[in-house]
DNA sequence: CCTGAAAGTCACTGACG
DNA sequence: CGTCAGTGACTTTCAGG
């Protein structure tokens, strides 16, 4: 993990689809080792996936809520979270600290819907209460923060294949 | 937008480097008619974009927290918004319903480094109170909802160009 | 709106410094 | 770990149904 692994890095997570040649022109490379370079980072897990976003209000999903899920004092957690990944209008779901044992972002067309949703979760065994926030706006998303590919990486875990 | 679009939609939130002649081949399209539809969705803002997903922790950025921010009862919320895009550990923001203005998601790389991110936000301009909820593990985030790709747009914009 | 062909570009591999 | 060169596949455009 160079430099240069950084700037491909960077130049992915603007442009998912940018071609190993246009990567190799913006940092001064030839395109086959761009492509080593990107397959060794993708072996490595450092590059996980390539996804296309979508405006969600244009395939009918303009409601957005974080949720938070208070569990059962006998709720086991990794059930609990595979019971929220059940769900399709769970987009994301994160384990936090304090008194809710989860975070969900959920996503759906209608705020019918979102009630729907709010149901079905709080009846999922394990949990005992939810406590629901309504996004009225998104104002920015999955911005990519490269401030630790810009210089030193400081926190990394070293993960070396 | 069709089915063939869902379709192509769905594949390419999935695997945003598929090839036009792959995604032709698993819609049953010309590659040049697959390539004709994504220009259009392009332009038309139903796919914004492409993104490579890099695992935080591997570049620096093991540390997730959520944010709620109170604001002060003078506050422009989209000067605080903009004060917000300003910090490039917040990853995400989201305006919301209730007494806190925002829900911003912040990555960074340490717990000292998020005390700092903390202190930068509280000290922005409007900001009255923080609330934080440090993200323990990411059990899954971004995962594609396609439930209203499957069967008929019920809730679009209808946004056509 | 689609197909099919044609030209240019790129991906991917192997040999080599 | 990098460049260079070659083949096969893909992108992209355009004429035509």
């Amino acid at each position: 993990m160079d430099a240069l692994d950084r700037k491909i890095i960077a130049a992915l997570r603007e442009n998912g689809r940018a071609t190993y040649a246009e990567l190799g022109r913006t940092i001064g490379l030839s395109a086959s080792s761009v492509h080593e370079r990107v397959g060794k980072l993708e072996a490595a897990g450092v590059i996980t996936g390539y996804h296309a976003v979508v405006n969600p209000s244009t395939v009918g999903l303009g409601v957005t809520a974080l949720v938070g899920i208070q569990p059962t004092d006998t709720a086991e957690n990794d059930e609990l979270a595979e019971a929220l990944a059940g769900l399709a209008e769970v987009e994301s779901c994160y384990a936090v600290a304090g008194d809710e044992a989860f975070v969900v972002k959920v996503r759906v067309s209608t705020v019918d819907d979102l009630e729907l949703t709010l149901g079905r979760l709080r009846r999922i065994t394990g949990v005992a209460r939810t406590r629901t926030t309504v996004v009225l706006s998104t104002r920015f998303e999955g911005r990519p923060n490269n401030s630790e590919l810009d210089d030193e990486a400081t926190g990394g875990t070293g993960a070396r294949p």
